[in-house]
DNA sequence: GGGTATCCTGACTGATCAGTCAGTCAGCCT
DNA sequence: AGGCTGACTGACTGATCAGTCAGGATACCC
């Protein structure tokens, strides 16, 4: 979504990406998309054959970007504690592209609801997410950083109902960025027990 | 959505919530709105100038039912916390007429990312369940059925973000509801602490 | 009976939009 | 040079759909 498109296929998705999370996937017009690639209709039916194969080929753009972001985050950390917290925290920035992407990400869940492509598309990506969350969890608990007695699958599962629900109040505006970074901290804290030093002392 | 609608305005707007479960509020036709309901397109237009202001509409409607059915659920149960759990329960039942209520709840979030008329609707419902969750906690711990270090309000929103979440998944089929009724109830045991009787020994 | 208000319909219209098509153009091979 | 291909476009078409309109039916009141 940031850096500049070297093909005119990838120009295409960006500029979805933008109309979907501007409009909703449901509201965009191929005419949309084209005005914002500063592409002909013709041109986006030429790569893609359906205005449904733009839209399903955006939603896993999206998503490709969405892993890549995850991983950079990630990259520096020491500890899994440490890495749980900056994963649960990154859709919560300030940053326009995190936004946009976080939009395109909730217009596929929605999306899924009603076409079989999205769904399967949902449940794998949605899956890949849960097991990051829980393998992270579960080096904490191996390394000290995480109290053993959190359960790992149990204490994912919540974290993640937590950023996708109130990722969406923040998306309508019921919430800001800033509010919901301290909001999804608190449940950090609270899911996985106070802060400590990696094989510090026990509980 | 289950009662026989009396007059016709009423039977639109059932007929309205049944096509927004189906499609989805952006798919949903005039045509197909008066079609479920056994009217012509033209009656539609008589009671709703506009076609938003059918479903937005039927969001208000799907709104009062779920109002309703949340007070009935609840009224027969003594302490706050059997009553957080049965509301905390009430979304994830099998019954169709519950699951169609919730795909339109669904819907109405979407359509708000990109709806003002929407938005108003959704901080207003959700503000209300927040409070409803919130003060049945609090009664809890007045009573003692629920220990009094919890802290309501985290501890509500953080319940809500799991009937959210988990109901989006049940909705998708990445889930049966029997699974998220599970996985509800031990989130609800983990918030509040391990039952036990009200005005019971202490911790 | 005549007047009128409400509820309701079928038939229509104008706008919008996905997708097609004939054809242009630049680059590349021989 | 000449021929071929892949990228690209403007103009078009057929389908869909929201919303209109003129009028029919029923009921109630005078």
């Amino acid at each position: 979504m940031t850096e500049p498109a070297t093909n005119r296929k990838h120009l295409i998705l960006d500029a979805a990406c933008q109309a979907i999370a501007r409009t909703g996937a449901a509201a965009v017009r191929v005419a949309d998309v084209a005005r914002e690639a500063g592409v002909s209709t013709a041109l986006v039916h030429y790569y893609f054959p359906a205005r449904a194969d733009v839209i399903l080929a955006a939603f896993g753009h999206a998503d490709d970007m969405a892993d890549a972001v995850a991983e950079e985050q990630m990259a520096t950390l020491a500890t899994g504690r440490e890495r749980v917290e900056r994963l649960i925290l990154v859709w919560a920035g300030d940053d326009p592209a995190i936004r946009t992407n976080w939009a395109v990400w909730n217009e596929m869940w929605q999306y899924a609801a009603h076409n079989d492509a999205a769904r399967a598309m949902v449940a794998d990506s949605h899956g890949r997410w849960l097991e990051q969350v829980a393998g992270l969890i579960a080096e904490g608990t191996a390394e000290g950083s995480i109290p053993a007695t959190v359960n790992v699958d149990a204490a994912a599962r919540r974290l993640a109902a937590c950023v996708d629900d109130w990722g969406r109040e923040t998306l309508i505006g019921m919430r800001t960025p800033a509010g919901m970074r301290a909001a999804l901290a608190a449940a950090t804290a609270h899911e996985l027990g106070p802060v400590r030093r990696a094989r510090g002392r026990a509980a």
